[in-house]
RNA sequence: GACCCUAUCAUCUAACGGUUAGGAUACGGCCCUCUCAAGGCCGGUACACGGGUUCAAAUCCCGUUAGGGUCGCCA
């Protein structure tokens, strides 16, 4: 190409190539050391599938003495979403996951900036006007509806759709023709002359997947788009990260095909391409019984933000994820039951290398459980009390002025580690779980069928006649079965079983009585734990079940 | 259609040529018990199919089938 057509090409003033790689310092990290990055592209939240990904190039970095970055890919610009770049963040941040460099909530960090792909566009243009200047990129004045026509014509002889072989079009324009198209105000995008040849084969080594054989990429795709100047993504992850010094690309194998592409980019350069790491995708089980990616249209829980929403502990989250990522998530975490996960030493040649897992909201529901079950009652009502003042402010006013007593209900029960009740588990199940101690919950002794009411209110009263709130348990229970017999109901289970025509009932059915009538319902944590939290007047107002049917 | 990835209980998976195929979740039963949780004990359920290689195959090779992915001036 002449200097002339490279001018009407490219006619910003750009700086050399040499000019950019200067500004780009080695890294000086240990051996060993691994850069990786979370690359989003700014559309205003965050995927699950995204997270998941980003979290183990994080783990990566952090367990080998690296950096882990952030870059964004707002090379579409008709996608990009104000804020984005902070959703991103913040979700990140509330995992307690923190960029070393990048784009990050204090701002932009590091000495490869800027980390915003439109910010680069001059750079990217640099390389491409080299490469078309050394022809090995070229203009293509080819129309949208060429392109589409073409393929559609490929796709009718069932041949491969592309813009390669003869079907390149622009491949071979003498300077005359360029020169001819760029004066008459032809648009064009900068397209690769692939080296390619699709019936040889190239074999990566891929992390996750070990030697993966595939044809050489003979398309010769746009590196620049027409419409703006800014490249496409295969461009700008050959030029970012090649500066940025990336030694390890963390992504989802829905860019396995384009992988010889991307080596054979970085051959083209002379440089030396990142170790990939390609992790198979999250699935969900589909209304038709099949597996399909999880989307973010038909699954709510594909933005990462479901789970903050609804309450999930932080740690059940990213437990589950790396149960997903190594097995042996499991076993480690039985060992080490107190230690945080990022503590957890992930193998990245134990990443499972399987189908894409399905989701399984049973299973992240059940790891919550165990992670609950760790805390304290104090951990519990701290996190409780944040997630309700951003998504329950109401609840939150509740929480913030009976603090002593949350602590103490959220202490019902609580063990140590397994032992613990494990019916909380996502915050937003709080308030349904505490309301009734705040609040009278209304008497229905439908509850109590097939009970005499008559008995109901006898027992209740008689109880509270007898009640002491300094009663231990035991005393507390003994009341209970004096109370059971002294009405006809049997003090013990084997007698009940035994016989049970001769009784109106068992003590189980006196302790139901005076639990529906405290709380509400038929099912409740400890009764005992409650009334003491109670109180004995609010206690003694309950069980007047004259006042209240 | 072409190319690629994957294939072990319902689900997530372990196994790296020799195991009664292990664990976790879910499910069922029993125990405990003031109900519900929790906990303890027990239980059922899996190597997709067909060929090879080998003394020996879930494991290696080939094929079939199935699921997923890609084939955009989206990433």
């Amino acid at each position: 190409m002449t200097p002339e057509i490279l001018d009407l090409l490219f006619p910003n003033e750009l700086p050399t190539v040499a000019e950019i790689e200067t500004k780009y310092p080695s890294r000086e990290l240990p051996e060993g050391a691994v850069v990786s990055r979370l690359a989003p592209s700014p559309t205003g939240y965050l995927h699950i599938g995204n997270f998941y990904q980003g979290f183990m190039a994080e783990r990566l970095a952090h367990q080998h003495n690296g950096v882990f970055f952030l870059r964004v890919e707002d090379t579409d610009q008709a996608r990009k979403v104000e804020g984005a770049v902070e959703v991103v963040l913040n979700a990140l941040a509330h995992y307690g996951i923190r960029p070393d460099e990048g784009r990050t909530l204090d701002g932009e960090i590091g000495d490869y900036a800027p980390y915003t792909q439109s910010e680069r566009k001059e750079i990217y243009q640099a390389y491409a006007k080299e490469l078309v200047a050394k022809g090995a990129a070229y203009p293509c004045f080819c129309t949208t509806e060429e392109i589409d026509l073409v393929r559609k014509i490929q796709s009718k002889q069932g041949l491969r759709t592309g813009y390669y072989g003869h079907y390149a079009k622009c491949r071979n324009l003498t300077d005359d023709e360029v020169l001819a198209n760029l004066k008459a105000g032809k648009p064009f995008c900068i397209r690769l002359k692939s080296t390619g040849d699709y019936s040889k084969r190239i074999v990566v080594d891929d992390l996750l997947k070990g030697k993966v054989s595939l044809p050489e990429y003979d398309v010769d795709v746009p590196i620049i788009k027409g419409a703006d100047g800014l490249p496409t993504y295969h461009f700008a992850h050959l030029i970012d990260d090649h500066l940025m010094q990336t030694t390890h690309v963390v992504r989802g194998e829905e860019w396995l095909s384009s992988l010889p592409l991307h080596i054979q980019l970085f051959n083209l350069m002379g440089w030396q391409p990142p170790q990939y790491a390609h992790h198979a995708l999250l699935q969900k089980l589909g209304e038709d019984g099949k597996r399909r990616k999880i989307s973010k249209r038909l699954d709510p829980e594909a933005n990462i933000e479901y789970f903050a929403e609804h309450g999930y502990p932080q740690d059940a989250v990213l437990e589950y994820l790396l149960n997903l990522m190594n097995a042996s998530f499991e076993d480690w975490r039985k060992e080490n039951p107190t230690v945080s996960v990022f503590d957890f030493p992930m193998d990245i040649h134990k990443i499972s290398n399987t189908a894409g897992a399905l989701f399984d909201m049973v299973k992240l529901n059940s790891i919550a459980r165990e992670v609950v079950a760790r805390m304290t009652a104090e951990e519990v009502y701290d996190k409780v009390l944040t997630w309700a003042k951003e998504y329950k402010p109401d609840f939150a006013n509740v929480l913030e002025n009976n603090r002593e007593k949350c602590i103490s209900i959220f202490n019902i029960e609580r063990g140590i580690g397994t032992k613990s009740r494990k019916d909380l588990f996502k915050w937003e199940d709080a308030e349904k779980e505490t309301e009734f101690f705040f609040q009278t919950p209304a008497f229905d002794e439908k509850l109590l069928d097939p009970i005499a009411k008559d008995d109901v209110v006898k027992v209740a009263l008689e109880y509270a006649a007898i009640y002491n709130p300094s009663d231990s348990k035991e005393e507390w229970f003994a009341k209970i079965k004096e109370i059971a017999g002294a009405n006809g109901f049997a003090t013990d289970m084997k007698a009940y079983k035994a016989d049970p025509k001769s009784f109106k009932g068992s003590v189980s059915d006196v302790a139901k009585i005076l639990r529906v009538a405290i709380t509400g319902r038929t099912q409740s944590p400890d009764l005992y734990a409650i009334m003491q939290i109670l109180g004995k007047d609010e206690v003694l107002t309950r069980l007047n079940l004259n006042d209240r049917c």
